[in-house]
DNA sequence: TTGACATGCAACCATTTAGTTGCATAATAG
DNA sequence: CTATTATGCAACTAAATGGTTGCATGTCAA
């Protein structure tokens, strides 16, 4: 479980996860495709990515499917607004269980 | 202007945040007691931070106040979960104003 | 003006990190 | 079984980063 604000300090990761939240689903070499780095440098991002649980993977067959959490990431604003405007931000972490539950599925839901 | 991500990424950072969070309008000296780190080194890290606009500053004769500038949080989020539940986490935006008038005053009505 | 206090700049070093290449392992297709 | 496809692991290199020390600049008090 590696650092989540370690994980998107990275501009590389940060365009991974842009990818996964237009298209979860993808496997390494679909995020491979036109991406300016070799399959290692990629497959090294997603692990950093999976450690600090920004993303979550499917497997199917010998395929690692590769889907965007982005719970974590209302934690971090939480951090620092948190006692400031706490009634609103609660609103933020509403969606929580809405969005774990659409963890594994095939996602494209999401821009329907 | 420094990368917001990049600045988020250091531990000592995050704790310098955590202290302007609790108490804002500190000195540099202020901010160094009891951190495990010389003086040019906390100097460093508020830089980094100033220009990713996460602390500003406000100058008293030879002292450089500092401030938590906790707008650019909301972006971070933003970025992955925005057109997801666009709604909810307007509310969260809505503050900006409310935070940009505080930001030069003595900022203790925080937690009043 | 002198001295003390508060911050700023620059060079330097050790460690981390992003990316590479090469090889190994596992699963599907024929 | 053999080929091919998809991912995993490890060693290595170049660059970025966190932290240091030393000195410079600017402001307040006497």
């Amino acid at each position: 479980m590696t650092d989540i604000f370690q994980a998107l300090a990275d501009e590389s990761r940060r365009l991974l996860l842009d990818r996964l939240f237009e298209k979860g689903g993808q496997s390494l070499n679909d995020l491979c495709e036109g991406f300016p780095m070799s399959r290692q440098g990629v497959a090294k991002h997603l692990g950093i990515l999976e450690k600090a649980n920004l993303v979550s993977v499917h497997w199917q067959g010998r395929s690692k499917l590769h889907y965007l959490n982005p719970v974590p990431l209302a934690d971090i604003v939480h951090r620092w607004v948190g006692k400031f405007e706490d009634a609103r931000i609660d609103a933020l972490t509403d969606f929580k269980d809405q969005i774990e539950d659409k963890q594994k599925p095939e996602q494209e839901k999401r821009h329907a």
